[in-house]
Order: structure tokens, then sequence, then C-alpha cells
RNA sequence: GGCGACAUAGCCAAGUGGUAAGGCAGAGGUCUGCAAAACCUCCACCCCCGGUUCGAAUCCGGGUGUCGCCUCCA
């Protein structure tokens, strides 16, 4: 069975057969670098790494592109209003982009042009319309004679007679557009303004001009696959194709995906609207509704539990449904790091990256059949959390009762199974968070010691208290214990065992 | 007005013609002084109306509703 996609271009769902056998060559659209991301751009960027970590798991080396704009009018207003450069603004947010992206697990691209790198591509690709007949100077303006491309509309489905021009009340009179459906390649300079020279006078591109210049330049004439957000079909797709495709006669992209919106109480999440929750503000608890900081790995799974063509909605009940279901998660993927050892399995195949799982895995297969299926995540995810979950219970028979159910032949490909089909998805237990964990617990030597001394006086206690039937303290010194981080277990046998909350190496104690 | 999506339990969500995965939350029970863990049990007339079929959440037609785009937008 192949990998199918749902190709925007055909409205259909068809098998991915790639340009180059093996090999996939890639572009989404980036952010306009102004401001911090939010929740909507944390999707779209979630959805197309894990395509990207879905494909290389199939085996086929990505070239993955993604650009950033780095010259539009809301980077020049916020670098006016701060009385900066346009320059300072984006360097500044390209860094910040960086900064949550990495904290979300979203892999690196492979490349992230710049559009004040490709002014010349850009003038080279104007030229070059020029010279065919599909771009037209006014008003030291250049715009695309949309009338000329003959596909126009394939993308998003609209006919160029269909296209109600200033539907929305634009202001149509303060162009020199021959006709209100062309759109700008070159924006002649205003007073005051950061400006490029062209051959068309002093000035900056259009919007749509740099994918189209950038793409070319990067990636070749045609692509594989081209992403972006569901609001970008009309009209930057759709211009992007006129341009690239009315230029080399070539197909610019093969596959377009386009990803759902993010809303909020059922509307779209957007800067326009301000009902916006940026990324550093989720997880480092700046959010109003869940003003605590969430686990990015909890972000990731969120946004996975949703198919990402689809809308997703964001809700605290959502956020704190995906909080408690990556402790699950999270407790199958570190069942080897917390009880490997009792399990006897080796410390160094613990550490070593996860095994490929065999062929005949039936997870395995489950997990593929479901992603092949149009990067069927939630799907994907049904199957780790299966896993997940019987490793959890089996960790915490192991806990509370001093072994598990399973032999530990049969957990160890279970375990390895789950931390190789998270990782296709990119949930990974970060170092970061087994930093938290450990400062949960008592982890110097000498407090340990000391400490260890304290609990085991206090159970002592505990104990003498049960044993004479006053539960009332019994039950005081289990709180305190609690505080401590002690979890208490009594044991049907009459013996006592506790242990730290989340500690790897917690070895069960026992007291009389 | 035009174009395009979507509609499955309290919430998220799978399902692609054979009798409703999974997650979160909830209820009851066994065990326990309490707690923990484990186990057992319960929780969907698949938006509506027609049609095709032995059989439809799944296909077709018609409604209704929600959302997105047509203006910067992931």
């Amino acid at each position: 069975m192949p990998l199918t996609l749902t190709n925007t271009l055909t409205r259909r769902q068809q098998p991915f057969i790639p340009n180059t056998p093996g090999q996939v060559t890639m572009y989404c659209c980036g952010v306009t670098v102004y401001d911090d991301c939010h929740l909507g751009h944390a999707r779209s960027y979630l959805g197309w790494d894990v395509l990207r970590r879905y494909l290389r798991w199939r085996g086929y080396a990505v070239r993955y592109v993604q650009n950033f704009t780095d010259i539009d009018d809301k980077i020049l207003n916020r670098a006016r209003a701060e009385g900066t450069t346009m320059a300072m603004v984006s360097e500044r947010y390209i860094q910040r982009y960086f900064e949550d992206m990495r904290r979300l697990n979203v892999l690196d691209a492979d490349d992230y042009p710049w559009v004040t790198e490709h002014i010349g591509a850009i003038h080279e690709l104007i030229g070059q319309l020029e010279t065919k007949g599909y771009a037209y100077a006014a008003g030291g303006d250049v715009y695309y004679r949309v009338g000329q491309f003959a596909d126009y509309g394939q993308l998003s489905g609209r006919s160029q007679s269909t296209l109600q021009a200033g539907a929305s009340g634009r202001d149509l009179a303060a162009t020199a557009k021959a006709d209100p459906a062309d759109f700008a390649l070159w924006k002649g300079a205003k007073p005051d303004e950061p400006a490029w020279e062209s051959p068309w006078g002093p000035g900056r591109p259009g919007w749509h001009i740099e994918c189209s210049a950038m793409i070319r330049a990067r990636l070749g004439a045609t692509i594989d696959i081209h992403g972006g957000g569901g609001d970008l079909v009309f009209p930057h797709h759709e211009n992007e194709i006129a341009q690239s495709q009315a230029a080399s006669d070539k197909p610019l992209a093969n596959y377009w995906l386009h990803n759902g919106m993010v809303t909020v109480n059922g509307e779209k999440m957007s800067k326009s609207l301000g009902n916006f929750t940026t990324i550093r503000d989720l997880l480092d608890g700046g959010w109003a509704e869940y003003p605590q900081p969430v686990d990015p790995m909890a972000v990731r799974l969120f946004v996975l539990q949703g198919h990402y063509r689809k809308p997703l909605d964001f809700t605290q009940a959502a956020i704190a449904a995906s909080i408690n279901g990556w402790q699950t998660l999270k407790a199958g993927l570190l069942f080897g790091d917390r009880h490997g050892a009792k399990l006897g399995w080796p410390a160094v195949a613990i550490q070593s990256s996860p095994q490929e799982p065999s062929q005949a895995n039936p997870w395995v297969e489950r997990f593929q059949t479901a992603m092949d299926d149009d990067l069927n995540t939630p799907g994907a995810l049904a199957v780790l959390f299966e896993l997940a979950k019987g490793l959890q219970r089996e960790g915490n028979c192991l806990v509370h009762a001093g072994q598990t159910q399973a032999s530990p032949d049969v957990l160890w490909p279970q375990w390895q199974t789950l931390v190789h089909l998270a990782q296709a998805l990119g949930l990974e237990v970060t170092p970061e968070v087994d930093g938290d964990a450990r400062a949960m617990g008592l982890d110097d030597g000498a407090m340990a010691a000391d400490r260890s001394l304290t609990i085991a006086e206090l159970i002592q206690q505990r104990q003498v208290a049960r044993q004479q039937r006053d539960f009332a303290t019994a039950d005081d010194i289990r709180d305190r214990l609690a505080a401590m981080g002690i979890v208490v277990v009594d044991q049907p046998d009459g013996k006592v065992r506790w242990h730290r909350q989340q500690i790897n190496d917690s070895e069960p104690n026992y007291c009389p």
C-alpha cells in the first residue's frame, strides 16, 4: 500500500509518487516575521514536520525548504513603532520562531530562504513574465495580468468570470491595475520606505512572487509537495502557480497540501481577530484559561489528535485532555528507563536508539496503514496509546506488586516499538522533562540518606499508629510523606512499600 | 452572492458497504481501615429526509447546520 495524500489541486486523495524515486522536494510557506508565532502556526508547522518525519520513516530522502518573509508592511510598521529597522525586527522574530518550534520538537528545515536574499531572483522572474506578456508596468508598480493565464483558478476552483472584484470593499480606484483581478509583482517605493533598485524603479517585491522565486532558486521548476495553511489557497498559492507556471511552462508542484485552521470557540484564530494564543504563552503558563506551563509534547499531541486538514478547536478542555494523554504516553516511553534495569535489560540497549521493529509487527502495520491514509495521525495515535497503556500498567504492577504480568521478553519489543513509532511522530521525552522529574525526587546522595532515615521513621510511626488503629494519625503521616514526593503502598502481606514519585531509578523500599 | 470543506457519545476522534477503534472525562463493583495499583461492568437511535442494496456511519439525491476563502493571514 502506498502513501496517499489529499491534493488540493485535484481535490482527491491520490498515491504519492515523487518526481525522482526515493527523493522528495517539499516547500511550505513560512511566517512573516513581525510577531511571535501563535497556535495556528504551531499547528501548521507541526503538521509539515510530521509529514516530513513520516516520509523519512517511509525511506524517502526529503529536502524541505521553508521561507521567512522578511519584507512586509507589518514588519515595517513594527520597525517604525520601535524606531528600528525591518531587518532588526525580522531577525528578532526569526530567532524567536526557532526557539518556539524547537521546543515543540519541530525539526529545522534544510534551508530557510529570506526574501531579502532573493531580490535578484525575483527581478529575473518578473523580467521573464514581462517578456512573455504576463506582466506589465504601471505607475511605478508591476502587475501580473491574470487574464493572460488560461488556467488561473485551477487550485482554488474559481473561474475568472466568477471572481467578484472588490467583494470585501477594497478600494479599487487607488491602484493602477488594468484589471481588478491583477496582482502586484513589484510595488513602487513610497517616500520613506525601504526600497530596492530594480529595472522598473525602486520598490519592493509583491507578496506572492517571493515564493515562486525562492522555490525555483532553491528547489527547481517543479517540486513534489507544496504545503501551507488553508487560508493561503487563494490568492497566495493560486498566484504562485500563475507566476511560476507562466514562466516555466511546468507544474509548480505536483501535490498541494493544506492544513485546516485552528479555531477558538468555533472562530478562526488569527492576528486580525485578536483571539490568538502564542506558543510561548501556552508553554510558559501565560494562557489565561490554563495558567500553568504546558508540556510542549502535550501541545504536539493536541495537534496530532486531529487530522491536519480539518479545523482544530482550541479549548481549555482539549488541552487538559492532551496533558493527561501525554502522561500516559510518557509513562510508556519512559518504561525502559524507569524499569528496564529491574527487568534485566542491558543498560546499553536501553540507552541506544530504538531498534527498527520487524516487518511483521502488527502495531507497525496498523500505524503505517493509518499514516498512509493521508497522514491519519489520530488513527496512528490509537496504536501508540494501546502500547503505552499496556506498558504503563506493567510499570505500575512492577512498582506496586514487585513484578510484571508479562515477561520482560514480551515487554521489550513493545517498548521498542512504542519509542520507534512515537519518534516518527516527533513525540519524544526530552532531557528537559527528565530533569524536571529528577528535580522532584531526592537526588542528592547525602540528602537522600538523611531524608531516607526520616522517611523510614515516619513510616515506622505510621505503622505503629495503624496497629493501634489510630487511622487519623496514619493518614496524616501519609499526607506528609506525599508532600515530600513519597508514595506509600500498603501491601496485602502487611509490608509497606514506598517509592518516590516520577523518579527513574526508584528502587522499591521496604519497612517492616 | 461565488468557491470549498466539514457534521460519529459529555469532549477529542477512528471508521472508505457487513453490523460503531482509541484517548480524555464519568458511573458502579471486587480488593483496601484509608489510599494506591490491578481487574470486572456500564456509557452512540453515527445532523435530518428520501433512494440504491440482502445489508449503509460508509454509496447517490435533497435538506439543515457549522466553518474557511473571495481583504493581511499558517
